[in-house]
DNA sequence: TTATATTGTTAGGCGCGACTAACAAAATTG
DNA sequence: CAATTTTGTTAGTCGCGCCTAACAATATAA
């Protein structure tokens, strides 16, 4: 079994590898984690030699398949229990990452698999993130960013990038959430915000920084 | 805030205090956690610093206010997902303490509070043990053990001693449960085995070791 | 292309919570 | 009460996951 702290180092370098190429820096890691460099190196040393990453000295790291396999499981327990906090126990999808972040340490299957099962097999959790099934594969919508969107265009938000407390919080105070429609009304040709319209909010301002971070689907 | 490690011995503190006068030897702590003497010795001195146990060498342990209200939330959040587990999850009485060994070290009070909420309030949890409440307060119940009642009497199970899994297995084997009725037909004088009938069962033998696990009330 | 900045590694240390070996105190018992 | 057994402590070690200080490699810029 794996331990806590190897698994947040897996977590950190499957969502990092999402955002690059797959291969992540020591540097990135470090700064993503809290973690000095060196006890960084020292965990991909020995995360190499339980074969769940491929590390050679000043190079970046990447996931072996079962370190893929690995940090996949761990984020759909994690995924899993935002969902079922949120649907099941009345939580707000601004207040679940942090129990989630230590659920998903837990070692039970059977008890990840029963929120499944009560949840009647949730395909996302409350951020829109996939969430990966019993063998850690994860479904790759690709959804486009609001910002690579154009005026005239109508959207429905069906994911977050980045779902820090701020981002949710902000999308709290407009009255966004997964789901909303949205038309997009006209985009500043200067800093590319956004001027959208949905239920209830005839033109609200969208910043670049939040319509990179909304991801949609046009409709 | 205090480690996993420290709950662990908090926890156990408490329940082997229960068993006997308050007070608890290093040794039994040492056989009850299975871990050696001299870890344990090294441990209550560090609890002793913290003022969660009083100590002194060669002497028996006790908890102190403190560490008796920090052992009963760690009780708490053990028995309120345990009791999460069945009412809410649909597992068996006998397949949830693993689990909840794990959750009960889980830091976020909102997440406990919040099952309690969803459940009512229990009192008990799947084994009949009591509950305490946010301050630590446990309300305590004075079941009789079922060795203790006599031929004639008519008792309700309510609790159980010790709920180890092999118990548990033998109850459901059995076809006993916690609300579980059933009256002594007679108790055989040599061993202490007693019959017993209830739904389903008309004459069930009883060992000593099982009577003295089932807590029960007279109706 | 050399100087500088950034990134990464090595070496050594630390607290935690476990361990063993050796010894000391207390309890039991002959 | 003395011998023995049981219980408890001290001293020292170990792995884990973190750290800092110092140095080395690579990347960037002058």
């Amino acid at each position: 079994m794996h331990s806590l702290a190897e698994e947040n180092y897996l977590k950190a370098l499957f969502s990092l590898a999402l955002e690059g190429n797959g291969e992540v820096s020591v540097n990135d890691l470090s700064k993503h984690l809290n973690i000095k460099m060196p006890t960084v190196t020292s965990m991909m040393k020995k995360l190499a030699a339980k074969e769940l990453v491929h590390y050679e000295s000043y190079k970046p790291v990447r996931l072996t398949e079962e370190g893929r396999k690995v940090a996949a499981l761990v984020i759909r327990k994690h995924r899993l229990t935002e969902m079922f906090l949120v649907e099941k126990m009345g939580f707000k999808w601004d207040e679940v990452h942090d129990i989630a972040e230590q659920i998903e340490h837990i070692k039970a299957p059977g008890f990840f698999d029963r929120m499944e099962e009560l949840m009647d097999y949730p395909q996302v959790d409350p951020h829109g993130s996939p969430i990966p099934d019993k063998e850690g594969n994860i479904k790759n919508y690709d959804y486009k960013k609001l910002s690579e969107c154009k005026a005239g265009d109508t959207v429905q938000v069906l994911g977050l990038n980045n779902s820090s407390k701020e981002f949710l919080e902000f999308l709290n105070s407009r009255g966004i959430s997964l789901k909303t429609q949205m038309e997009i009304k006209s985009v500043e040709a200067f800093d590319s915000t956004m001027v959208v319209s949905y239920e209830g909010h005839e033109a609200e301002n969208l910043s670049l920084k939040v319509c990179e971070r909304l991801l949609v689907e046009c409709i």
